[in-house]
DNA sequence: CGTCTTTGACCTGCGC
DNA sequence: GCGCAGGTCAAAGACG
């Protein structure tokens, strides 16, 4: 997590860019620790030796001047003068690169710390899942062996059912989902049609794992999830980045315009899908939901979308999951990603749920989550002069990005201290405090200066997301249900 | 010739 | 059970 920036920056020892932090933490250290003078003159570390050795050097060649050149008390006392003026300004170069050392050294040590506290709230998360499975195996031995227990007359041969159901995660799964009893089809063969359909969404879903409950697995939650962005274009499509095909197209109901389909073909067996279709009130809004979640290494500009998306269902998940009667709070959820109310709903109700960024009726809400125009940086959206002007709109992964960083800003720094089971309030005012702004800007402008940042943040995220890792294509690598998971501790 | 789009048919869920 | 609407499939055609 790159708290500062409200992104989640996963940083591997193993990512590339994990590297090339190092190396820039390297050269700092190197800017602070080690000189060529310093072996040669023996200056004492942590106090910028090069230019210390800078001012001895003038002192020495001052010296030498005075003692070879002798042309008068005025030109002397002048030379003198410079030299004292270059040393002061020395001096305040120095302060000025030790507190950015300072500064820099602060803002590392944070993002090591939040990768540590990241790879063990994975770590918790992947051992909780896996307890979960085991427990689930041992109840289904339980029940195999008292089944054959009944059947040879051992025990009484009365046990309730219910009995073997009464273990908190049996229950949580007969109260929130109704179809828990599919869990255990592989002892009890369900009907023939329950057995097609699992069959054939398991196939669509997840075709690596065939065993797999569609209805209780967090894919299938995160697929059935959605996102759905209005924007004005003219184009028949908004470019996003990620290349699609499409695969139907139908009339839908009230809206004269016909819906196109379309699937991601970036990778083979990607999952996520899209539907296009014009507002029929105003034929320039072309409303685009995405599903799912990609399964394979993302182009920059496909990211912020792809990331909102992950983002947005991580949410909807953890939103389901952290409230006590297992539905989601809209106002949780639309403050979360955006605390801008206008610009992005929540559906809760539809089938599927779906947080709509609405980008269409006024762009200048963008200017509500500009903490600070005057610096910009590649990763905060250009002013809102240019937005969705053109056929393909360019301006949306990073309007995208944005909304993002907004969302991550939340769940990645607040959600776990304000929001739980009882607060169905939305993001509490002090989260958007002016002073965190600037002081938050303020890091972002620092961290944003360095060249590399860029290419680091952008592997990062596309680790996150899953496609940089194929081994990390779980729900688990994600963040925000880590966040998730860390609200239900 | 391979890839992509089009489009009618089919499947599924839901309400009546 | 029936009809409707949404979603998907797959054959045929278009295109580079």
């Amino acid at each position: 997590m790159f708290p500062a920036l409200g992104f989640p920056v996963n940083l591997s020892p193993s990512d590339p860019n994990h590297r090339t932090v190092l190396a820039e933490v390297d050269f700092l250290s190197a800017r602070n620790n080690s000189s060529p003078h310093t072996n040669d003159h023996g200056t004492p570390p942590k106090s910028y030796p090069h230019v210390n050795t800078g001012l001895q050097l003038l002192t020495a060649n001052a010296g030498s001047d005075q003692s070879t050149v002798d042309d008068g008390a005025s030109s002397d006392a002048e030379d003198k003068r410079a030299k004292m003026t270059e040393l002061a300004r020395l001096k305040e170069d120095l302060r000025n690169m030790n507190a950015e050392n300072q500064k820099l050294k602060e803002m590392l040590s944070h993002v090591s710390s939040n990768y540590a506290n990241l790879q063990m709230h994975l770590a918790a998360v992947l051992q909780q899942q896996q307890n979960q499975r085991t427990e689930s195996t041992e109840q289904e031995v339980v029940q195999g062996k008292l089944a054959e227990e009944r059947k040879h007359g051992v025990g009484g041969g009365t046990v309730p059912r219910q009995f073997l159901s009464l273990v908190p995660s049996e229950i949580d799964d007969q109260v929130s989902n109704s179809s828990s009893g599919e869990r255990t089809r592989s002892t009890t063969p369900p009907s023939n049609k329950n057995d097609k359909d699992n069959k054939e969404t398991d196939d669509k879903l997840n075709p690596s794992n065939p065993t797999t409950d569609p209805s209780t697995s967090p894919e299938a939650a995160m697929r059935k999830a959605r996102v759905s962005v209005r924007a004005r274009s003219e184009a028949p499509m908004i470019s996003d980045g990620c290349q699609w095909r499409k695969y139907g197209q139908k009339m839908a109901k009230g809206n004269p315009c016909p819906r196109a389909y379309y699937r991601c073909t970036m990778a083979v067996g990607c999952p996520v899908r899209k539907q296009v279709q014009r507002c029929a009130e105003d034929r320039t809004i072309l409303t685009t939901t995405y599903e799912g979640t990609h399964n394979h290494p993302l182009p920059p500009a496909a990211m912020a979308m792809a990331s909102t998306t992950v983002a947005a269902t991580s949410m909807l998940l953890s939103g389901s999951m952290s409230s006590a009667d297992g539905k989601m709070n809209p106002n949780l959820l639309t403050g979360a990603i955006l605390p801008c109310s206008n610009m992005a709903t929540l559906s809760a109700s539809a089938p599927f749920p779906t947080v709509t960024l609405d980008l269409t009726h006024n762009p200048n809400a963008l200017q509500q989550y500009q903490l600070r125009p005057q610096t910009q940086t590649p990763f905060l959206p250009s002013p809102p002069q240019n937005f969705m002007s053109g056929p393909t709109t360019p301006q949306l992964p990073k309007l995208i990005a944005q909304v993002l960083y907004n969302q991550s800003k939340f769940s990645g720094l607040q959600l776990s201290q304000d929001v739980g089971p009882n607060n169905s309030q939305a993001p509490t005012p002090s989260l958007l405090q002016p002073s965190q702004q600037v002081s938050l800007t303020d890091t972002v402008s620092a961290i944003t200066a360095d060249p590399n940042f860029p290419a680091a943040l952008t592997a990062a995220i596309s680790s996150i997301i899953g496609g940089a890792n194929p081994n990390n294509n779980n729900n688990s690598s994600n963040p925000n249900v880590i966040n998730s998971a860390t609200i239900n501790q």
